[in-house]
DNA sequence: CTCGGGATCAGCCCGTGGGCTGAGGCCAGG
DNA sequence: CCTGGCCTCAGCCCACGGGCTGATCCCGAG
C-alpha cells in the first residue's frame, strides 16, 4: 500500500488531506509541520511519497526537499503549494521533487497523482504544464545538434531505430509501422551499417544514446 | 457527453479504442484513417475531442492538427502515437494539440486523458512530461532515477546482464566472465524468466534503465 | 541430514535475426 | 532524361539466440 508523509504548517491543511487519502485506501504515516520535521520525519518513517507544502515557517519545503533527495531516500516528494509560481516551480524541481501540484487540485486529482508518484511517474497541475509545454515547444530544435550521429539515416530509418530501441521485434516493428518484414530487415541493415553497429542489442544501445526511445 | 473522433491508419487501432472508450462511457462519433478524412470529419461531426495519430499516410498527424487547431474548430486535439521523440511532440504542440500521449498507455488513463482533453486540460505521457520538466528547470531529472525490480537477481546474473546491456553477444560474455556459452545462456534465460523479458534487445533496455551498464 | 537455490555445464531444437541478391516505384537534382 | 537516394518487397541461407531437459557441485537454512 502507498505511504505518505504530510508535510504542512497548517494543521487544518494536514486533516484534510489525511480525510482524502484514507478515503482513498491511501496510508498517511505521519505528519510534519515544517521542513526540518519532514527530514526527520522521512529518516524515520521512509514513505513512499512525500506531500510537500513549500512555504513553511522555518525550513522551507525546497530546502526540505533538497536534503531529502539528496540523502538517497526512497521517497518521492511531490510539491503541493498555493503558488502558481514558475521560480518555485523550478526551485523545487531541481531540488528532486517529482511533480508539482496547486491546492486547488480536486480530490481524486490529488488520489490519482500520489499514486503515480509513488510509481515513480511525473505529475504536474495542469496550468503548470501548460506552461511547460509552451516552453517546451517554443525551444529551438537545439536538441538536433547535441544527439550523435544520427544524421546520416533517414526518417524511415530514424523510427525503426527507435522501435528496436524500446524492445520491439521485427514483426513488430512491421506491425505498427505497416509495411511487410522484409522491409523492416532492409532498414535494420541499413542502420547497422551506417551505424556500424553488429546486432539489435548494440542497436538499443546506439538509440538511447542518442535520445530516442 | 464527450464526443470524441479517432484518427488512426490501422484498423485494429481505431477498433480497440473505440471498445474502451465505448466502456467507459465516452461516445465515439467517427473516425478516419488519414490527416485529410481528419479535417472533413472535424468539420462534419464537431466533436470535443480528437485521437490523432501522427504517421499516416497521405497528409499526417501534424499537418492534420494545424489545420484543424487553424479552422477554429472547437475539437481539441490528443496526439496519440507510438513515437516517443521530441521532434514529434514538438511539431505536434506548436501544432496546437492539447496533448502528446504515447500508444503504451493503459486504458484507464486514457481514458481520463481524454476526458482532461475535453475540459481544455493539458496532457502528456509521463515520459515525455519528464522530459518537458527537466528542460523546464533546465537540469537532470535528479532522484526521478526509478530503479526497478533487480533486486530478485543474483550476483552473477546482474553481471551477466551489465554485459548484455553493453551490446555484448553471449560468447563474448562467456569470454569476458571465463565460463562457457552453455552457463551464460541459463543466467541469461535466468534473467528472462526473472524480469519478464523476451529478448536481449529489452534487456539491454531494463539494464540501462536499471542504471548498469 | 535434507532441501532448495545458485553456479556450472551439455545437448537438442528451432525461431528469429541478419547478410546477400535482386527488383520495382517514387521523387529530386544534375 | 537519367542518375541516385529512399522506401518498398521477395526469397535464400545460416548462425546466433533462446527454450527445454537434465545433470553435478557447493552452500546455507531448516
Amino acid at each position: 500500500m502507498t505511504r505518505v508523509l504530510l508535510v504542512d504548517d497548517q494543521d487544518l491543511v494536514r486533516q484534510g488531506l489525511r480525510l482524502i487519502l484514507d478515503l482513498a485506501g491511501i496510508d498517511v504515516v505521519g505528519e510534519a509541520r515544517d521542513g526540518a520535521q519532514a527530514v526527520v520525519a522521512v529518516a524515520d518513517l521512509d514513505p513512499d511519497v512525500v506531500l510537500m507544502d513549500l512555504r513553511m515557517p522555518g525550513m522551507d519545503g525546497v530546502e526540505a526537499t533538497r536534503l531529502i533527495t539528496g540523502s538517497g531516500a526512497r521517497a518521492r516528494v511531490l510539491a503541493l503549494t498555493t503558488f502558481d509560481v514558475d521560480e518555485h516551480v523550478v526551485g523545487v524541481l531541481r531540488a528532486g521533487a517529482v511533480g508539482y501540484l496547486l491546492k486547488d487540485v480536486t480530490a481524486d486529482d490529488l488520489v490519482a497523482a500520489v499514486r503515480r508518484a509513488a510509481a515513480g511517474e511525473p505529475v504536474v497541475a495542469p496550468a503548470v504544464l501548460a506552461r511547460m509545454m509552451a516552453n517546451f515547444a517554443d525551444r529551438p530544435p537545439a536538441n538536433a545538434a547535441v544527439l550523435p550521429g544520427l544524421g546520416d539515416l533517414s526518417e524511415r530509418e530514424r523510427e525503426v531505430l527507435a522501435l528496436i530501441g524500446a524492445g520491439r521485434s521485427n514483426a513488430e516493428i512491421a506491425d505498427t509501422l505497416v509495411i511487410s518484414m522484409a522491409t523492416v530487415k532492409t532498414h535494420v541493415r541499413h542502420i547497422f551499417a551506417k551505424l556500424d553497429l553488429r546486432d539489435r542489442a548494440q542497436a538499443v544501445v546506439a538509440a538511447r544514446d542518442a535520445g530516442l526511445s
